[in-house]
DNA sequence: TAAAACCCTCTAGCGGCTTCAAGGTCAAGC
DNA sequence: GCTTGACCTTGAAGCCGCTAGAGGGTTTTA
């Protein structure tokens, strides 16, 4: 199977395949004479695990530590269930600061309904109260 | 107002400044006889506006446009208003993919707990499962 | 007077790709 | 046989919003 094959099969761009195996994430296949890389069925597992959990939104490096439990199965698996513990952590803090966030910008678009004169729009005197300290509509709120 | 002093007062890195600079957001400022950047209240002001909006999400790119109305005060605002309701937009949409990924992390995080060797980790199983095409409980129960 | 703290420019690095340049290889149609 | 186009190769640069470092000059403080 040639690289374009196998991207076409997982769904993933040659040079993202390519970009995995320089990170390590994809061990260097066998060549074919002609320098074309050739790639077997064990590949195309590897490379839709570690779409999958890029899909969870896992970082390359996460999923290189998963991999290292994958190609030697005899460890604790208590390191992984860590990991997706802080990364469920983790999620969940950018969740909770982007839903202050959307909180604040609801709070901002209120204060303006189109057809002024930029001089009197209420979003940008909003923000340039902000710029001067000043209590604001979108983070004078913070309660979150 | 020496640079350091600048980014004292807003809270901003000296670094950070100087990269605003280049990008086009903050003009230039007068250099004094040692080639020292020389900033003033407007300065002040006008970087309190662009971190403000960062802390709002904005990318530069967004707070660049909202400072040339800023500059030109007397356009009509509909398009801040658009702005601001397309960064809305936007941030409701990661939301609401955020929302269904802890869900899915939820479930694949319910697989396992601890203690058993690697190859019996459920999470394992299922993240391999994933890559087989077979349904798994984290992308299984996408009915967002 | 020496050290520390500030300032300058230029460059590279982060993550996770994407895109481009400049070439080599191969199958199909004329 | 020859061209066209689709594929493959490597290497380098670009995206965002900084951040950090090198290598130098200046100013302040002890």
């Amino acid at each position: 199977m040639k690289i374009g094959e196998l991207g076409g099969k997982v769904g993933v761009d040659v040079e993202t395949i390519r970009y995995y195996e320089r990170e390590g994430l994809l061990t260097a296949p066998a060549r074919s004479a002609n320098g074309y890389r050739q790639y077997g069925p064990g590949h195309t597992e590897r490379l839709a695990f570690i779409r999958h959990c890029r899909a969870l939104d896992m970082s390359l490096g996460e999923i290189k530590e998963l991999l290292s439990f994958v190609d030697s199965p005899s460890r604790s698996c208590a390191h992984i269930d860590n990991l997706v513990d802080d990364h469920l952590a983790r999620l969940r803090a950018r969740l909770k600061s982007m839903r202050a966030l959307e909180r604040q910008l609801v709070a901002l678009r209120l204060q303006c309904n189109s057809r002024r004169p930029t001089k009197k729009c209420g979003i940008l005197n909003e923000l340039v109260a902000a710029a001067h300290g000043e209590a604001c509509a979108c983070h004078g709120l913070d309660a979150n």
